[in-house]
DNA sequence: TTGACACATACCGATATGGACATGTAACGT
DNA sequence: ACGTTACATGTCCATATCGGTATGTGTCAA
């Protein structure tokens, strides 16, 4: 198993900086490729492939206008990076309060 | 440019699922590299690399004890990950009030 | 119907990455 | 001093990934 790997992961997938910035310009409201295409000053096709992958990771939804494909950020694909983020913060601070607790132990033993 | 790349940020550190593992096992607290490497059944010099990764995008912090060495998270790391996140949800939020402000005017036009 | 336009996909090359194995290094025990 | 323990680092390989260019697909206009 030579990797890990796995885009289709929203981890994997806002740790590319480009892709970053896509979300940060989506996040504004919603755009056309071509728009992002001027903000972002990329070339088209990179563009469409981070679209991609962000889709596949239900980071952005798309719908078709005419020939214009409009996307924008769905919020609730952030949920996982949010409850990791979460719980392990939390985790940390629990870790902190029990270090409280037995410091305090030490200094007013029962 | 071949490559935008670079481990070396926290985005990309975190983009790897080996290294969340570790990430979760240390927030449960201090652990040598020995007790990681039980844990979550790696080849020792996986757990190692994946340590200084954590290390050099501040992640993690080590002590020297004897000839151990002791890992812990280091909750201040996790800050661009925060902000970002928070940012980027408080922007979404933002373009739904708008969103929410035209409908109403749509509704209750002045 | 033909051409332009908006976007997606295919393919390519360069490189970075993760895992595996071997080796280096420092601290401890005897 | 020597072997062992606990890690770190170096090298190698397979593969994934990113950017770039070319091409395909569907829609609109004339």
């Amino acid at each position: 198993m030579p990797r890990a790997a796995t885009t289709s992961d929203v981890f994997n997938a806002v740790g590319d900086a480009s892709r970053r910035y896509l979300l940060d310009a989506l996040a504004t409201g919603e755009a056309t490729v071509g728009e992002l295409v001027e903000r972002l000053e990329l070339p088209q096709p990179i563009v469409s492939k981070h679209l991609r992958v962000l889709r596949d990771v239900g980071l952005v939804r798309c719908r078709a206008h005419g020939r214009h494909r409009t996307y924008g950020v769905d919020a609730d694909g952030l949920a996982p990076l949010h409850e990791w983020l979460q719980r392990l913060t939390v985790t940390i601070n629990d870790q902190y309060d029990r270090l409280d607790t037995y410091l305090d132990e030490l200094q007013h033993p029962r």
